[in-house]
DNA sequence: TTGCTATATTACTCTTTAGCAATATGTAAA
DNA sequence: TTTACATATTGCTAAAGAGTAATATAGCAA
């Protein structure tokens, strides 16, 4: 019960949505999830931990960034299925779309080190 | 967006949860969910205000009794899939094992009317 | 080491939500 | 009509949650 009321809270927020469409189409740090989603870096991160205890997504260190990815379920069943879902939910949702659309022009190289 | 999130919000308490795992077991008014979850009786009403607007309920009078019904999920796509799923999510927890156990004992000739 | 940058954590504010008591509404019986 | 009872709504309190600025931590480069 405690697990999927975890997974529930997690996609209750359109923040932690948005992120979870966008890490299914790329791999993405903190810095570039900040700069889609135009939100202050603690909150991106607070949302990222909410996700990672979900079992949806999990991290990993790559030199100064901290890479975020789609989680591969193993961890929390009701996770497993909803990120499956999620593949094909929200596909024609405008404002996920439109994130979509523009991630190729997001890169660490450039939103970062200013 | 705003449907699933809704239907993400509305299975985001334990009680809503307990009260969707009941109906699919059985048709049940406000009382007999009440006596089932042990919890005053606007709080009941607010939590099935909650699924009835995520699309996981309906609700249908009979004579002084308002029943509760699981949704076919025509109104909420997002609604359909995790009822779909919730038949055989959790069907081995413990709390919602007792619940189910206990639900043909809850009969609203006994429990209201006192 | 020091300095720089990306991320995490802390401390706080504001909003939302679960809970309840009190009250209003709706239905049936007397 | 009045009475009784089931349910819905209102108004409130306490806890949870989303947001931020400030600060701490972690890795790399000089």
């Amino acid at each position: 019960m405690k697990d999927l009321i975890k997974v529930a809270k997690a996609i209750s927020d359109q923040n932690r949505v948005k992120i979870l469409k966008m890490l299914q189409h790329k791999i993405m740090c903190v810095c570039e999830l900040k700069s889609a989603l135009r939100i202050a870096q603690p909150t991106v991160s607070k949302h990222l931990r909410i996700l990672e205890e979900a079992g949806l997504v999990y991290s990993q260190r790559d030199e100064k960034w901290v890479n975020y990815y789609i989680a591969d379920g193993n961890n929390n069943p009701y996770a497993a299925n909803i990120l499956g879902n999620l593949k094909y939910w929200l596909e024609e949702d405008m404002e996920i779309k439109e994130l979509i659309y523009k991630l190729p022009s997001i890169k660490r190289e450039d939103i970062c080190c200013q």
